[in-house]
DNA sequence: TCATATACCGAAAAATTTTTCCATACCCTT
DNA sequence: AAGGGTATGGAAAAATTTTTCGGTATATGA
């Protein structure tokens, strides 16, 4: 995440820090997806996120796993089947989705009258 | 900023709108600055943000404004002097910010272990 | 047998963001 | 007149993220 890249996130500073987990396009919304705790398969995020490309939902679910905020199961079956969770890491971010949801939803007209079409 | 790029920002959904006004990678440093409410001169926010290129500051600044996150002032003086001070719709992102500041905080130490070096 | 579904991943193209460098224009101080 | 500070912006390179396309492998159902 955030070491291997050329120009590295500054960790020591705290707001950087949190953005860096969350800031890629789908990751709050996986987050979101996972929130109630139950455990989701990959083709379910993708059903329920369809905008999203999936080959980029898979490389986000690996970073979000990576990052410790959600956590894989892997069963070993045929045809290969994979959970996704939240843990309690990702769960302590919930409520700052919260915040960025509701906001969302209450200033939504702002940017719709502003920026739609 | 949504609608003037190829892959237009779904403004139907909260939560990539709220990500979108902030996830620039100093935007929330930005508003951080500005908390106060004091109007800051472009040269005082670089001074701040020592580590950001002067450019993306000039460049974050000016989208916050046109988001109406962030207002501007220019005084027609010569030499040139400006001042931004965060608007009323940036004060209401405020939590947001000190939530993940906290969070940043608080969870530091898990990621300078894992990913520091 | 053929299509579909499952999960995943490599590679290249495209889009976007960030960095870097340079330029404008004017003032003040040395 | 030279150097430094002010605010700003063009342009290209570099870095990063996202998209798109294709491939692996195996099982099930038509």
């Amino acid at each position: 995440m955030a070491y291997e890249k050329k120009i590295p996130v500054d960790l020591d500073c705290p707001l950087r820090l949190t953005m860096s987990l969350i800031e890629s396009k789908w990751k709050s919304c996986i987050l979101d997806e996972l929130r109630s705790g139950t455990p989701m398969r990959p083709s379910e995020i993708h059903k329920c996120l369809p905008e999203a490309a999936p080959r980029v939902l898979d490389i986000q679910l690996k970073e979000l796993v990576e990052d410790g905020l959600v956590a894989k199961t892997i069963f070993p079956e045929l045809p290969p089947r994979s959970e996704y969770h939240i843990t309690p890491l990702g769960i302590s971010l919930l409520p700052i989705i919260d915040s960025m949801l509701k906001w969302g939803e209450e200033h939504m007209d702002i940017f719709e009258k502003k920026y739609k079409r």
